[in-house]
DNA sequence: TTTCTAATTGAAAATGATTCTTAATTACTT
DNA sequence: AAGTAATTAAGAATCATTTTCAATTAGAAA
């Protein structure tokens, strides 16, 4: 039972309702069964699409997991990645995180829902959950009568390694 | 093939720390301010871009904002757009927002910070600010060490209107 | 006002991310 | 093992956006 802890790139204080979000583990079985439920053949393209996004980094672009997956596999084709993608985020099983014009990253949607406070100097990326924040959201939807689904929220500033650094320009 | 339908729908419930949000009003003396502050000259299109947006719909996409140039301004060309734009929102006169896949759409920036809770059925975007969700991001920032500098906070759910309707497929 | 020059423009080409099309291959029936 | 519908790789197509470039223009200087 391998726990992955993403690029948190300094132990932050820990304080109530903030928690480091830890990954589930998978293995072969878990991947078809994920295949399945999306009412699609399993192939040896989308076992390896799942393999690499579990085993990778996260918060991987469309291009570089196709380049993880050429080591491995050269005949394989970005469309092929970028359809499976399309159809495991479209069934939420991976989420996608669009910031300003860049490519879109994607992760295996984690068990408990986390947003990202992103470095805009270094573009380092730290999650977080806040119970909080969520309440609140809630609150706001039902204030307009609305039914949430779901939410983003990422956070930008300068993390402390950034903070430190002379301005050269 | 999704109208979306700026401005609020419906009158929502006010309470407590939720407000709607409303532009201020410029002159043209104001457009030209902004476009000096920017060192760039003062040209017939920058200023036709900056009251188009001022007057127009909100949260529009530059190529609907060429098109209600265009109508006034046929031989205006949508690099210009694009690149007073870009331009506008660096400095933060507009506020550029990103969802999905889909063309940025632009406003002139409120003075009040507001976020969005849009639609997923019908488009519909509210505007809503929260001082108490806001708090809570900097404290979040501030347990991580990092400096905020800005952030998005999209709600996507339900609308009263679309939750009444009957599921046809 | 006229002159000058660097900034700005429109048009079209270029780019970058993503999606579609195709004929060939492959997974899962029967 | 055979049949067939789904899937594939490759590359073309698309879509939003940016860049290029020669021609025009804003605004400083004379």
């Amino acid at each position: 039972m391998k726990k992955i802890l993403s690029m948190v790139p300094e132990l932050p204080r820990q304080k109530d309702d903030d928690v480091l979000v830890f990954d589930q583990t998978f293995d072969e079985d878990d991947f078809k069964r994920v295949i399945r439920a999306l009412h699609l053949k399993v192939t040896h393209q989308r076992m390896a699409i799942l393999k690499t996004l579990h085993e990778g980094r996260r918060h991987v672009t469309a291009q570089e997991l196709f380049e993880m997956l050429s080591k491995n596999f050269p005949e394989i084709g970005f469309a092929t990645v970028y359809r499976f993608l399309r159809a495991l985020s479209d069934a939420s099983f991976v989420t996608e995180i669009r910031m300003g014009g860049s490519p879109a990253r994607y992760e295996l949607t984690p068990k408990s829902h986390h947003d990202h406070l992103t470095c805009v100097k270094c573009g380092k990326i730290c999650e977080f959950e806040n119970k909080a924040i969520e309440n609140l959201q809630e609150k706001v939807a039902y204030q307009f009568g609305f039914v949430l689904t779901h939410h983003i929220l990422e956070l930008y500033g300068i993390c402390p390694s950034c903070q430190s650094q002379k301005v050269v320009n």
